[in-house]
DNA sequence: TGACATGTAAAACGATCGTTTTACCATGGC
DNA sequence: GCCATGGTAAAACGATCGTTTTACATGTCA
């Protein structure tokens, strides 16, 4: 069994769902059944804990964001959210709550941000083979809308964001 | 002088630069210039303190968005995010690090989004004067997103959400 | 057998949390 | 003169924070 595995996935479950700042070292431990000695031997910190579950989370949204077309892409989120819950995207929510002011989570946060950006810039240029730099802006800020609008609208966010990616995507061809 | 104001104004400040969970008491004080005794005495607790500011910004969040089209309605949130900074929905980050185990903060966003898909519902059948329910759902999609989305893209985020916005309505229109 | 990881349980560290309390100081109306 | 009123400064409350430490139980391999 791999511990650090199971500390990750418990501190995700925990951080997502009563925040970061809200969820002490104490519970953390309880919820992933590790004394905090063990814990503290696989993070450095508390601050090292949320970079690494934001990049184990990355790691996990990106296997799920590999499809060809951007509506594929928005059904893709419509997936992650029915099966994953909505309370919004953990990055941003990890950048309001500790101000910016920490470097390893401003890093993972940019990470995950930079290749959303750049996985929409490639389905769209594979779809369309022209340059749309407008559309991919666009299609960004729906992306983010669903994820944020599903926590108190569910499901009904990204299926919306999903029919007005197509028609602007339409619209852009055509 | 207005103490409760004073305090709401400092309080947001640092709610939203900091986070709600981060930000003391003591540092809420020391921004706002008052004793933790005067403080108390004109908010029950922090919690109370965190509705009060959230029902303050929806007042003025609303006083900005009483516009007749939809192409103001996103004009009017990019000139919010130029003026007030883009750290995404207080409200939604509110409920983010709370878990959503407080009433009064649960109750205080449940308004500023009810208010606002009526706002938004309002402007389009003003607009139209058809029913466009789909289109309603899909501009707050937009809204939300330009709003997340500025956090790491800044003003370009609800620039993007309002051209996208004037081709979902005219598609719609006709 | 014995050294060595690797884990748990639990106490302790100082700091900080939200909140209350104690002790003052100013102002203004009767 | 005097008592409310409404404020400050600062200490104290117990609880909890993130982190480290002490003491002890394993299993494994030379």
């Amino acid at each position: 069994m791999d511990l650090k595995k199971t500390i990750l996935e418990a501190a995700e479950a925990q951080f997502d769902r009563n925040g970061f700042m809200a969820s002490g070292m104490d519970r953390l431990t309880a919820a992933s059944g590790v004394s905090s000695r063990t814990l503290y031997k696989h993070f450095a910190s508390k601050t090292g804990l949320m970079a690494a579950v934001l990049d184990e989370r990355d790691r996990r949204f990106r296997s799920c964001l590999d499809v060809p077309t951007v509506d594929a892409l928005f059904a893709a989120l419509e997936d992650w959210i029915r099966t994953e819950g909505a309370r919004g995207c953990l990055f941003l929510r990890a950048l309001g709550e500790t101000g910016e002011d920490r470097p390893e989570i401003v890093a993972a946060v940019q990470r995950q941000k930079a290749f959303l950006r750049e996985r929409i810039d490639d389905i769209v240029r594979g779809q369309l083979d022209e340059p749309q730099e407008d559309l991919v802006g666009q299609l960004l800020v729906l992306f983010e809308g669903a994820t944020a609008a599903a926590a108190y609208r569910g499901p009904e966010a990204p299926s919306a964001a999903r029919k007005a990616a197509n028609i602007l995507v339409s619209n852009a061809s055509k």
